[in-house]
DNA sequence: CCGGTGATGCCCT
DNA sequence: GGGCATCACCGGT
């Protein structure tokens, strides 16, 4: 997982995580998807979870890099980011969305769905695709049962850098980030 | 296709 | 008690 340089900042860290692999092992099988969209938060941010300090929620954000902070929200979702950062300052990287490209089926029954398009194209449906939820909070996502691994390589020109979606506050940051063309990218073409 | 809105529970002020 | 790193559904176009 050298290869993601997770210790990078947390924009950096966005960028070098599209194209690679999550992987998630359940007792009803194996799922992969490759990651197509993310967005970077830290504590100098005020969008930031760990922005202000740390608590009892944003512990895990203040950990070592490569494990899994799972957040829920809007009562009744859950979201996955990738720690990043040297530990001791609060950042992570959020999942957004997902190409699905194994255990399609057993994602469309996670998610009640049979629209391929719709599985995994935003961060609260890729956790319910990949069965994900607050056990899997501080995982080191170099084990089993949810794994990350390098993938493939996308040059700058065909990463799209734009503004983060959901939040109000430094929402003029840039700092989203996904691959050109996917039609897994839960918002294309966001005017900023 | 698009914007508006209700669902629903936990955390922090 | 307010606000939320969301989603599905509804109605008008």
């Amino acid at each position: 997982m050298e290869s993601l340089d997770l210790l990078a900042s947390a924009t950096k860290a966005a960028k070098n995580l599209l194209g690679s692999l999550l992987i998630r092992a359940t007792p009803q099988g194996i799922m992969v998807g490759k990651i197509v969209e993310t967005e970077a938060y830290d504590q100098s941010d005020a969008a930031s979870h760990s922005f202000g300090g740390r608590t009892a929620r944003t512990d895990v954000m203040f950990g070592p890099p490569g494990h899994a902070y799972i957040y829920f929200t809007y009562g009744m979702h859950y979201c996955l980011n990738v720690v990043c950062g040297q530990p001791g300052y609060g950042s992570a990287v959020l999942i957004r969305a997902i190409e699905p490209l194994e255990g399609i089926q057993l994602m469309k029954d996670y998610r009640q769905t049979n629209d391929e398009r719709n599985l995994t194209n935003g961060p609260a449906k890729l956790c319910q695709a990949l069965m994900i939820d607050k056990q899997l909070n501080g995982h080191d996502l170099s084990k089993w049962p949810l794994k990350l691994e390098p993938g493939a390589k996308f040059k700058p020109r065909q990463i799209v850098k734009t503004t983060r979606i959901g939040i109000t506050k430094d929402s003029h940051l840039l700092w989203r980030f996904y691959i050109k063309d996917n039609s897994f990218v839960s918002v294309p073409n966001t005017p900023i």
